[in-house]
DNA sequence: AGTGAGACCCGAACGC
DNA sequence: TGCGTTCGGGTCTCAC
């Protein structure tokens, strides 16, 4: 679900929307969202200003004043709405923070959760994941390098958070068809130059979905142009049986470990 | 090490 | 219309 490009479209967002402001009222519908009782919650959290906005994988991390963190992972149908008391959907918000005159909902939280952190919890947390594929950091021969100890498929690794952060289930496909690889090739078998093909049409893809604000459905909030413009720019993700845009031939759905899998026979190889 | 299964959770989609 | 059932999907954990 929210992979990279949207979670780093709420970051751009959230950090010209919310930044500066303080949150005057918090609500926790759910409590297995957050990780303590809602009262201490609500008293570490009220009166304290939003000082940045960061992202590390699919994580989103809102810092605040006070040097605690919230953190933040959507997992499956989780999503925001910055909006007023009226925008109040009908579904369940597992929890709500009252920022200015608006209210941040954290909506379908069903795994997901919401974490109030100190800022050395959040490193313990976050020391897991792997390297980010768009750092500077994270060249083309460091992604061969971490390829090179591998022997399973290339899809498995593309999506494993502890090998790299932030790809998932749609942009491991949409990479692998951007440049002409099948997802279920075994990396051993990748050449050098498949590898490096790889590695640029990571850096394509995740830019691109990125400068469209990612594949999320609802906009964060209202005269929100930006998010869910990469909803129809996805090339095989969830397009199983029909037609390839690049040569015609019907798109294939198969399984992976019980992970759906898209791509184009025609096209990939 | 890689792979697969099960658990988690609950809205949505489906079947009758 | 409405009730019950199934399914999905990221991540963690535990087997093999």
């Amino acid at each position: 679900m929210p992979e990279l490009p949207e979670m780093e479209t709420y970051r751009r967002l959230l950090q010209q929307q919310i930044v500066g402001l303080t949150i005057t009222d918090t609500h926790v519908e759910r409590e297995k969202t957050i990780n303590m009782s809602p009262d201490p919650f609500a008293q570490i959290l009220h009166g304290s200003r939003f000082t940045l906005i960061d992202r590390r994988g699919k994580h989103l991390l809102l810092h605040l004043e006070n040097s605690h963190v919230l953190l933040l992972h959507l997992m499956l149908g989780g999503f925001l709405y910055l909006g007023t008391a009226e925008d109040k959907l009908s579904r369940t918000s597992q929890v709500t923070l009252s920022i200015g005159n608006r209210i941040l909902y954290f909506h379908g939280l069903r795994l997901g959760y919401l974490h109030l952190l100190t800022s050395e919890q959040i490193d313990e947390r976050l020391s897991e994941l792997g390297p980010e594929p768009l750092a500077p950091s994270f060249t083309p021969a460091q992604f061969s390098q971490q390829l090179s100890g591998k022997r399973g498929i290339l899809k498995t690794a593309l999506v494993d958070q502890h090998w790299l952060a932030g790809i998932g289930n749609c942009y491991s496909d949409e990479i692998c068809f951007h440049a002409g690889i099948l997802p279920t090739r075994r990396i051993p078998t990748l050449t050098s130059e498949e590898v490096t093909r790889l590695y640029h049409s990571m850096q394509a893809v995740l830019k691109e979905a990125m400068q469209y604000g990612g594949y999320m459905e609802t906009p964060l909030y209202k005269g929100d142009g930006l998010t869910g413009g990469f909803n129809d720019r996805c090339r095989v993700y969830d397009r199983g049986g029909e037609p390839c845009l690049r040569c015609g031939h019907a798109i294939a759905l198969d399984k992976l470990s019980s992970r759906k899998v898209f791509f184009c026979t025609h096209c990939q190889n």
